[in-house]
DNA sequence: ATCTCTTATTGAATCGATTCAATAATTTGT
DNA sequence: ACAAATTATTGAATCGATTCAATAAGAGAT
């Protein structure tokens, strides 16, 4: 099946190039029987005019950014993308979103067809499980094609905006040792990915920082899958004794905390009486559960428009080529899900 | 400031443009010493090849599809945006997302954007509060450029794929009625959305065709804002009587549901013993939830399929003008946020 | 040093639309 | 009925890349 031209419509309606394409633009200089006809000619060929063609002529006068987001579905990342949206709107740009679940195979397509579009520029959080591949954004910085990433890559140089996970769960840590809690575990994510990682290393510092000593027991791979956590969280605590059950569980991410939390209620383990939980992230129904959940948050709005802000800097001047790397610092909050178990004690000023 | 191209880069590099073309594709043919040379002239420039121009000589062969949702934020449309690409994606399609944000004037811009970005279709969830707008839906079938709405449009002929509101709700209330509630009221959604509309009638529907009779206090207007629900559903409480009290409230949708369940339990009223609370959506948080969510459930992952499934129809077989309207059915589920006030009476089989 | 055989590079033609000055067709005024 | 004014239509040039056959440069063999 031959592809349709605009020349090829002109031809069947007996008139120009020109005259079809004033149609198709909506130029109100088309005499209406003339129109009316070339339209019926369009229909009846379903022609469909190239954007790109129509796009070379004017230069390529749209503003537009993308996210490629690790799974649209978590509403920690479409928060991200609500800050990327509000900043980039102000500034007049749209905004695509797009998932790569997790894949890079997918992330990579993903920034191939951005750039092939003409998008502007785009906002990565990049997929780091197992070897990072990171071929596709040399390839992004051999065109020079704007991006910022979302997460620190290493062994490529590239605007950054993030936070420092490590820090983030040593602040959570300290906090429950600080008040008096001895028998903490962290439940850890999923083992492929880095965060879960970084995670474990933040929880092992908090330790050695304290007069605690850290024991391998105390992490326990739970994943971050819903079903997932809710069974081996039941069996983790049928597997135990009560006297030893922990006062304090560090999750992975909130989702995990909630499937936790679940599991516990059907255990008739109370939260926080019994257990206090801490999630992390502070999505947007940690702080609309019945169990506001105590979690360490992630500036997740912030996070959208800082990169936006540093991504249209980087369309608009061109030739500034110094890279930014933002950090931004998380934020322990203290909701329901989590007690006290002594006042701490009396510390010096420092 | 000049727009760089490939001419000038070849020209300050003294070699042909055929050379730097092959340098920005990889090919492997180029020597090293010339391909570094070129790459350093491109960095110096600030070369950013176009994709437009990349793409009109080869036709234009990615296979991608769009979908505007209404915002990205709500579970539901992600989940819509989940069955989209599980299908595409099995069918070799990229997905990109885009949020319209309620916005007739950034709905449009969108599509714009899509299908000037030659996007091969788009899936949306169409904008329709106040007097919908539609000229850029119409502009969409002049350029024969396929699409698929999640609602039914009034005024154009085009693919749906949707459910039927009126009925969902009446399912509901019909439920609540069959088991001995009496005293029903239905929280409305915000007073510019068509769905509130349909959902108002639904409920209405509902007691014109049981014993009961409609009051129109029974309709209360609470919003969806997770804020505003929380304060309207505590002052709506307080200013009731306690022998007044609904024994159950209908929601607009899940995020109302579980403002008004947070709410209930800040005032002590207990769910589902004092009040059954039914949800509308079924989105992913309503099962997860303590109180697990009565709802109706839109078969969001379905949409996602179908819709793709027809809109990559629409794209292969361009000849195939039929158009396709499909109404999935709503399914009533009962969780734990509901109870039975009395058995139902018997009845006669039919 | 010369002739092959690879390997690199060139550049004119091409993709499919838009543009806009030139020209044709139609309307208006007298 | 004719000139002038207005409105519609034409078509060659253009946008910025890719392609690929033709050609040039470099490597190896004698």
């Amino acid at each position: 099946m031959k592809k349709i031209t605009i020349e090829d419509v002109a031809k069947r309606a007996k008139v120009s190039k020109g005259t079809v394409s004033a149609v198709i633009n909506a130029k109100t200089s088309v005499k209406p029987a003339t129109r009316d006809h070339i339209l019926e000619v369009m229909k009846e060929l379903n022609f469909r005019p190239r954007g790109m063609a129509m796009n070379l002529k004017n230069g390529n006068l749209d503003k537009s950014i993308g996210i490629i987001l690790k799974d649209i579905n978590y509403p920690f990342y479409t928060s991200i993308a609500l800050g990327v949206s509000k900043y980039a709107n102000s500034k007049g740009y749209s905004v695509v979103v797009a998932s790569s679940n997790d894949s890079h195979e997918c992330e990579k397509k993903l920034t191939h067809l951005f750039s092939a579009k003409d998008i502007k520029g785009v906002i990565i959080a990049p997929v780091v499980e197992g070897t990072a591949e990171i071929e596709h954004l040399f390839r992004l910085k051999m065109i020079n094609y704007p991006f910022v990433l979302l997460e620190d890559v290493k062994g490529i140089q590239a605007n950054v905006v993030a936070i420092d996970n490590k820090n983030a769960i040593k602040q959570a840590v300290a906090y429950l040792i600080e008040n008096g809690h001895k028998n903490i575990v962290h439940f850890a994510g999923p083992p492929q990915s880095s965060h879960t990682q970084e995670r474990i290393e933040g929880f092992r510092h908090a330790f050695s920082e304290s007069s605690l000593i850290f024991r391998d027991e105390m992490i326990v791979s739970i994943g971050s899958d819903f079903d997932e956590c809710f069974k081996k969280t039941k069996d983790y605590f049928k597997n135990l004794h009560t006297e030893d059950y922990p006062t304090a569980i560090v999750c992975f991410n909130d989702h995990q905390a909630l499937a936790v939390i679940l599991a516990l209620k059907e255990l008739s383990i109370k939260v926080p009486d019994d257990i206090s939980i801490i999630g992390n992230d502070d999505i947007y129904y940690a702080r609309i559960y019945p169990v506001p959940l105590t979690t360490i948050r992630t500036p997740q709005h912030e996070i959208g428009i800082k990169a936006a802000e540093i991504l249209i800097r980087a369309i608009e001047s061109p030739t500034l080529v110094s890279l930014e790397r933002v950090f931004l610092s998380t934020e322990f909050i203290v909701r329901e899900s989590s007690k006290i178990i002594k006042t701490p004690s009396l510390q010096k000023a420092n």
